[in-house]
DNA sequence: AATTTCAACTAACAATCGTTAGTTTTGTAA
DNA sequence: TTACAAAACTAACGATTGTTAGTTGAAATT
């Protein structure tokens, strides 16, 4: 399909965000780089703060989905992390750009957007410790702190865009296996 | 020792870059938060650039010393990952702010002190990704790709200053043990 | 008591910020 | 060819940015 140009802007919005930051980057700064003047963007978008929103809840809302859905499948909470860690690799490999801006620039949301998008970070973070917790309960997990094991895992899965264009040509489901591998049974 | 104001400014500049990123925090916020105003802090800084600066620097400096010191050790490369989580955890939890902004805006330093850090960052990821690669020559890590397990445990370290606030009470100590459990030897 | 240092202040600067209003150009459909 | 909509433009706004200049009062030193 080809982009409405109100998608090319958020696109190239998305990619300033990632290298400096929603607050260093001016609606001037986006327009150059689409060969453009800053008041014609007003022309497809109503102000920067939705640029902000748009990115940021899109991805949002593909974890939410992702993750709901594997909360209801029938395996065992190993597995369920497993597949836990594809589709973070799934969409960091998609949408690496709005990954960083969710990352870093979430607070700079506004009114509901705002609210909504901690909730669904707050939501997801259970599930996650939900799976953790009956992996312990059932002996599959070490009985160490489910919150130590919770962060360790998020926190790569999370920071996984910074390395994604220094994956080079490594290919997702080798890279999958291998991080499956790692994150679950260590290096030793 | 009693801090210095200019000590004291830089204090209350991380806090707030923590919160909201370098470039969203304007001089006037930092004078605000010290109940004084903006121009008073030109009394004791050069500009908002110097107090970046020092305080990325600060850190990195931590880091790059405390890791030249571990590759010089008579250790297994498996001893020297755990003196490496070791030695994150406890800059980790002194120095929070500065890792906050180090990590997220670093791209906002100019000059020398930019490429200083970036050189101080691919130094020691080198150093690091020697000991694995060590580690997976002797047979003691598993032969999986070494990009990926530096990764997996560099990410999990450099986020901790977002959980550590959250780690509440849990003593340091307990929390070496179990990262190094969790990032060694895995979960299952 | 006189002098200097420190650390605050007020006022203002040029530059840049997000955004609006109104106008012109471009491309498409009738 | 004309009509219309899409998407660009110029010009400007009020607010905020980092920073400088010059001043003042208090504290420390001589």
């Amino acid at each position: 399909m080809k982009p409405t140009r109100k998608q090319e802007i958020i696109q190239v919005a998305a990619s300033l965000f990632k290298e400096k930051g929603y607050s260093a980057v001016s609606m001037r700064d986006i327009a150059q780089a689409m060969d453009i003047k800053a008041a014609s963007l007003y022309n497809h978008i109503s102000g920067k703060q939705e640029i902000l929103s748009t990115l940021i809840l899109e991805v949002a809302e593909a974890f939410t989905d992702k993750m709901s859905v594997i909360t209801l499948e029938a395996l065992t909470p190993l597995q369920k992390i497993e597949k836990v860690i594809e589709i973070h690799i799934d969409i960091t490999v998609n949408y690496s750009e709005n990954i960083a801006t969710l990352n870093n620039d979430w607070m700079h949301l506004e009114g509901d957007d705002l609210e909504r998008v901690v909730k669904m970070r707050e939501d997801y973070e259970e599930n996650f410790r939900s799976i953790i917790k009956q992996g312990v309960a059932q002996g599959d997990i070490k009985p160490q702190h489910p919150e130590v094991i919770l962060f360790s895992i998020l926190s790569t899965l999370r920071t996984l865009y910074l390395w994604n264009e220094k994956r080079g040509k490594m290919d997702v489901n080798v890279l999958k296996k291998d991080m499956v591998s790692v994150l679950i049974k260590g290096i030793a």
